[in-house]
DNA sequence: AGCGTTTGAATTAACGTTTAAAAATAATCT
DNA sequence: AGATTATTTTTAAACGTTAATTCAAACGCT
């Protein structure tokens, strides 16, 4: 059996350094108050001893918890199985800056309707709050809101938003939807399509659409331009692509020689459906995605995409957030979105 | 400005509610030991001052957490953009399950080679641990003695095994690999490869290899069966087939006409350097992974799979640990493995 | 020697709960 | 009515820290 030693408390220590427990926290503590000799003697025991503070008792006493909440809302639309992998890149991130900075993190999947404002922070779980997550924003919103007036420490991902309280940090979409159309246009081509939902339900889709469109008329080729909805998923990508191909034989108008994804879920959606036709990626048809999740380099054309600097954004988030719990003055961060060029747009490389 | 009140204590409840703090604390844990009207009134008024438990007191008190900690081993050979899809749908599992079941979840990345060990439990941010993850064992086993030696509640992913202490909830490596390759048996299929490390570095792999050999053999196909190292990474999969081929090539045997690869990834890559030669998956070479990451009911062709239960597996992994901490006997669980059919393995669906 | 100043460690009071034990009140039974 | 029991509430002691305050010694200075 276990030995099933008790748990040893900074008293025991005290006791065997023949210190008072008082000295022990501080000498813990690297503090200058107490001697070099006896800080070392009391770090060693405790060593020894295989002590730990208690996180409990410290965070009570100090009225800080060190911990930060994620709290991840899922796509209504995607079942568990299909979780956008661009979070798991961003929980990696976010998890490796919180230990970084001394802070663990607590995690929450979060159905939009839950009750879930006010309840970390308040009860001192955790000092601030990370939101993440694409979705229906209108009942998000108001919930923001609450969290803002309660004067809650939060992040949003997501871009800055006038009707969104609090600080964000977010890609700019309108430059990653713009910068990938440059990029299709200056390989020539000129009859451009664009799959995703152009409404403001996904806000991140809107900015892409709209920065897709400022190239496109900048270059005067808006006029011949479609437009289809979709979620972002692979089948929405898939049937929104089928029904653009069917409209396209009815109409003279012709195909696009150029398809603007949302996302790379649609983007492989897209891929599938042209594979069970005539048309070659990218010969006759060009196909970018947005996002760069981890199979995007491995379809067949490997796809040419935008890359969010996950990396960067959960350094970001976290150090915004510190920020913000320490009442540093904090402002939103946009940070610049990155055209990856693979073989789906049929640039030579 | 936000009001910036203070926030509540019980102390200011039981001042408005006219009874003493005590009474408050067993009327909020709907202790029968206060009268029910009591209870009711004391109640609204913690709602309406929007009064939260403060954790840190309570856990204190309480000498427990509530709280679970997850530590995610990463495959020292990925890079961040690349983690294992698998281990997003587990965390989303057990996230949901930890919420069920009262307790909140602290999530860790982690090197085999911190000092992880005896950092949660010790410092009572945790009640236990889950271990979760790939790679190379033999650093880790000593680690995972030492938790146990220490007494700390911990429950382990992966396939019971008597060199390593703890209880263990996995899915049965070996019934996988046999029944994919009985699949592909049925199919008519003769000459099997199978790629993925089939050495003890990964004992998941060389479960899964093991069951490939067992069913081979029991039908007589295990003569001319192939066999290639490759680690869960697309790249792999691809270096691993090249090399089969040229190997082929100079080898009267021939090419083998199935193949067993030992994760979805390796079997992308396989997909990959087969698109590249004049090879028909699945008529001329059926191609089969393990894990139905997401991706793979997108390939193409649409990859044949092996499932593991991801949503049970969380369940399990959390209610066991929630046994093991209230030091209740646990044992060790091994879920079934489930053949997903899709295209590649050239099954008439 | 006498008096600030610095240094190092000890006392002691929080932090906000939970809960065992004591006390007060109400209900029931001779 | 008085004793016993059942119900409800209060008192008070933890839980293991941190940090403000106090105390004691040592040191430097006129």
């Amino acid at each position: 059996m276990v030995p099933m030693k008790e748990k040893a408390t900074s008293f025991d220590i005290a006791h065997l350094a023949g210190v008072s427990q008082s000295t022990v926290s501080r000498a813990l503590n690297n503090s200058p108050l107490v001697n070099q000799e006896t800080r070392d003697r009391v770090q060693r025991i405790a060593r020894e001893l295989n002590y730990k503070v208690d996180k409990n008792a410290s965070n009570l006493r100090k009225q800080k918890s060190s911990t930060i909440a994620l709290l991840l809302f899922e796509d209504p639309t995607s079942d568990d199985s299909m979780i956008n992998p661009f979070f798991l890149a961003m929980l990696g991130s976010i998890t490796r800056a919180c230990a970084a900075a001394g802070y663990d993190l607590l995690v929450s999947f979060q159905n939009l309707e839950d009750d879930w404002h006010a309840e970390y922070e308040d009860s001192n779980k955790a000092d601030g709050i990370i939101l993440l997550g694409y979705g229906d924003y209108t009942d998000y919103r108001s919930k923001v809101a609450q969290l803002e007036s309660q004067g809650t420490h939060f992040v949003r991902w997501g871009a800055p938003d006038a009707a969104h309280p609090g600080v964000s940090v977010g890609c700019d979409n309108f430059q990653g939807g713009y910068s990938i159309t440059e990029h299709l246009i200056a390989l020539g081509r000129t009859r451009f399509a664009f799959i995703g939902d152009s409404g403001n339900k996904a806000p991140e889709f809107m900015a892409r659409f709209q920065g897709y469109t400022e190239a496109l008329t900048s270059h005067n080729l808006y006029e011949s331009s479609l437009q289809s909805d979709a979620v972002s998923t692979e089948e929405a990508g898939f049937d929104a692509i089928q029904g653009m191909l069917n409209d396209a034989k009815t109409n003279e108008a012709g195909l696009p020689d150029a398809i603007v994804c949302a996302s790379d879920l649609i983007a492989m959606g897209v891929l599938r459906a042209l594979r069970q036709t005539a048309l070659k990626v990218p010969d006759d048809i060009a196909v970018v995605g947005y996002d760069n999740i981890a199979v995007s380099a491995f379809t067949t054309p490997a796809l040419t995409t935008v890359q969010q600097n996950t990396k960067l954004a959960g350094e970001l988030l976290v150090s915004t957030l510190i920020k913000a719990i320490s009442n540093e003055k904090v402002e939103d961060y946009l940070m610049p979105a990155e055209v990856i060029i693979r073989h789906s747009c049929g640039a030579k490389t």
